[in-house]
DNA sequence: CACTGTAACTGGAGCGCTCTAGTCGCGCGC
DNA sequence: GCGCGCGACTAGAGCGCTCCAGTTACAGTG
């Protein structure tokens, strides 16, 4: 920076005010110092940068890594801090990095704020955690005092998925559950007001789980099911769940959608590829980082403290695994 | 960190040498201030700690967000940087977020070493950037100066899957291609070079990808073929290419492994799943990762020069995809 | 018992920026 | 012609650490 500045024959605060892109600097000399910054191969050395600055501008964000829908919620973030003038800092988990790391390495970092992506993070935990920085977590809906929720409207995917599928002459609806992963509470709910509310016959879940794996065993069970006894329609927690059934049905002879119809849950790009056409209830990766990143931003900024949880309605995208009961 | 010194009774410099594990403190002080940091809620500041350090110890990772296996790798870039004393910083990409955006971010921090997965970036700017600091390619093989590789051997995996079918007695396979995509040349060649040492009747690729739709697409071409013109056996790019590709030609009928033999290429977890089953050449994540951090690091700390590119054996993995030819 | 070596500890100068409180010209209004 | 305001620019004190050069205390040595 130094040498920036001598070359540019200016002194280093003007250097810094040229790369901040603040007032105060004539257009000539900014000029100078570009070319100066440019011939020297200079960048501001950002780490330098955030200690001398009183805000840091620095949102950590904890995902899974390889998870499909957080990468593309991931996306949404950069592009929505990017607005916000914030810069994202990643820390993923993984089998060998537990989220309690993943936020360590965030703190140490002195991260403004937090963004937890599917927290699995237990309440005492979040609560310390908000109690320390503004913290959102996305996906999962968590009651803690001081964290903000940002998710998908869960209960209302399910009624419009079980809606769909009672408007297509549906009855023997099943859904296949979530477990304890983040949003099958409310999607179990949903489907069971849904169920209610349309006069169905109530049936038992099916034990379900967020991977393909856990669909396909799913299916075993509802194979297993006496003739007559079983579902003409299934709702799946997640799409991959709803991938694995979907394929574990077809393995053992039954047609989709002749014979069975199956809802999924996120509209992973995988659902939408031609020779899948998986139905099912998009959750809008776009809003809810965008969200996240405003209900961060306006903790920070604003001080006006942000009211209930945001809930993002999902909408259904009729492909060609649904269809009317034979 | 003044606070700590203070209520511990010691000078920073001793808050700083506790904190960083350095030797010149005795246990009781140690406790001490480790107490005092406790009853304060300190924890250092990373910034300020690069800052003040001659090495910033940070290696940059630049990865896509949602990968499945780059989920694996970082998994292991983790594991591995611990254990060299480095700190990872992950750089993601994702439709709205460039390559080059990536690893400007990673420069701005001072990285001291950069790991790209799976790299699209020309060679041009690898060059430019191993000139800068030291770089490695995982996945992708380049021939560019300065630029460590480590990769799988992907043309010695496609023997392998060759000569698995082959074995089993098939004679016409046929390789659904990945393109441009990282690896997909060797394992083009690795697939032409078998074909020709096991004596096979060479056949024309199938277009084929890294996504379950390229692999579809694959198997469209391959349904379209007159009868007693199709191969018995197909190697595929990737898993998902494969998985597309078994998801197809079943739709279509086809019995998989009884009419058509099929296998993938990574490994992935989906290809284990016990629905899935998938015959697939495994690539190992935990090598690729381990070695990926050594040569960063050897270039870094031992200056002894890294050698050729790091080739990793890949392992074919027989699951239900394949069988004999009908 | 002076002398050395060592372990434990401290002071203070950086690291590369930011930011406040200035200084310096200069055009403008009255 | 004097004061004033304003835009352009600078000096220098941080930010929270690290790390080097000491200093001190104390056991060991001849």
């Amino acid at each position: 920076m130094e040498d920036v500045a001598a070359r540019a024959g200016v002194s280093r605060a003007l250097v810094s005010i040229v790369f901040r892109g603040a007032v105060g600097a004539s257009e000539g000399t900014r000029e100078r110092v570009l070319a100066a910054a440019a011939d020297l191969g200079y960048q501001p050395d950002r780490r330098a940068s955030r200690l001398g600055r009183t805000r840091t501008r620095m949102l950590g964000v904890v995902f899974g890594v390889g998870h499909a829908f957080h990468g593309d919620l991931i996306d949404s973030l950069y592009a929505a801090a990017a607005v916000s003038d914030y810069e994202v800092v990643l820390s993923g988990v993984t089998p060998r990095r537990s989220e309690e790391e993943a936020v360590r390495a965030l703190l140490a970092e002195r991260c403004e704020g937090i963004v937890l992506v599917g927290s699995a993070l237990p309440s005492p935990a979040l609560s310390e955690l908000a109690g320390r920085l503004p913290t959102v977590s996305v996906l999962r809906d968590v009651r803690v005092e001081g964290v903000d929720v940002v998710r998908t409207d869960d209960a209302e995917g399910l009624r419009q998925a079980v809606t769909h599928l009672h408007g297509l002459g549906h009855r023997r609806i099943v859904h296949a559950d979530g477990g304890r992963a983040p949003g099958a509470a409310q999607r179990r709910r949903g489907y069971r007001s849904a169920v209610r509310r349309l006069g169905l016959p109530p049936m038992p879940l099916l034990p379900g789980g967020l991977t393909e794996e856990d669909g396909a065993r799913a299916a075993a069970v509802l194979l297993g099911l006496p003739p007559g006894e079983g579902p003409t329609a299934v709702t799946a927690f997640n799409d991959r769940c709803a991938l694995g059934f979907v394929d574990a049905v077809r393995r053992a002879g039954l047609k989709v959608p002749e014979q069975l119809s199956v809802v999924g849950f996120d509209d992973i790009r995988a659902a939408s590829y031609a020779h899948i056409a998986l139905t099912t209830v998009r959750q809008d990766a776009d809003a809810l980082g965008r969200l996240a990143i405003e209900r961060a931003a306006s903790r920070l900024d604003g001080g006006e403290p942000p009211g209930n949880p945001v809930v993002v309605a999902p909408a259904l995208v009729v492909r060609a695994t649904t269809g009317a009961p034979r």
